[in-house]
DNA sequence: CAAATATGATTAGCCTCCCAAAGTATTTAA
DNA sequence: TTAAATACTTTGGGAGGCTAATCATATTTG
């Protein structure tokens, strides 16, 4: 090989997220969320039948968090839990208006730099940059899985947590 | 605009931060070193003069987060505590044997698979992807600037934490 | 030099995160 | 109808991260 180039990309990524997490944790203190809260609360929003436990797997986090998280999403009146009919032991989760409301507005103060300074760049970076990353989250997923098709993205959105 | 790509792009790059933050918190089970450590300890190892406040400057963690993190560090084995001579009220911070083989070994559960998946693209992906995460490193870091000088990549490395 | 001020690190106290294990209630299967 | 499985909560514990207060050492200044 000429050069390798994993080590650098590695360094940026590194980089990446330690500017992404600061940013989330900054973001967190100005809303009130804090970034664990902001990924349940989305997770919540984003489905129609949002149980602890659904949540627990998209996230993968454990129910014990799930329900701690929720719990405190409660308190700030971001959502409510209501126990479902047709099962009695589940849990279904909402997010209130209030709660709407706060992803609405709060991913802006995040996005608002980033998408401002990306929009600024060319067509064509912008395009690379997405294929990239495209790409990345492919591999980095992958990861979690014993034999990854890296060819075929649709797996893994199929994929279990053990 | 024909079309914008900044959302799939936030996405894409959310996917990757959830990969990584799992990934080292697996990671960080199977070494007994948490993500926080291997940050903290990376540095140390890194520089020449470690001293807490030089540490926390750069991770932008409060000096009290560095002096708990270094605590275990410590207790682990992995650090030493030595009193400055030059100025008595500063701490020199070492990795010891054990800390660095810590570093040199734990990645390389992480890095591997990363790696060799990386490896196998072909190089103008490689190319693309590093300087595609070059660039966004560039985007993201500049959150912290009041005007960010996005073509001037080295000003990022001379910027000061607030 | 002595007093005031600044700096580097630690301590104390707070809240959040994340988990495993144990407990409760409900549903399904035998 | 009892045993097993499922869905969630509770409990208890180690970390992470912060601010404010404190201690020790350095520096500045009258």
């Amino acid at each position: 090989m000429e050069s390798d180039l994993s080590n650098p990309t590695l360094q940026a990524l590194r980089r990446i997220l330690r500017a992404t997490e600061i940013g989330s944790r900054k973001l967190a203190t100005t809303t009130g969320l804090t970034p664990s809260q902001m990924l349940v609360l989305r997770e919540i929003e984003g489905r129609d039948q949002a149980t602890p436990s659904a949540i627990a797997a998209a996230l993968k986090f454990s129910q014990a968090t799930i329900t701690n998280v929720v719990d405190r999403l409660v308190l700030s009146g971001l959502v409510t839990r209501e126990r479902s009919d047709r099962d009695k032991r589940q849990i279904m989760l909402h997010a209130t208006a209030a709660g709407r409301d706060a992803l609405a507005c709060a991913p802006d103060l995040l996005q608002s730099q980033f998408t401002d300074r990306f929009a600024s760049l060319a067509a064509w970076e912008q395009a690379m940059i997405l294929a990239s990353l495209e790409k990345l989250s492919l591999i980095l997923g992958a990861q979690d899985m014993d034999v990854a098709p890296l060819l075929d993205s649709g797996a893994i959105d199929r994929m279990e947590p053990g």
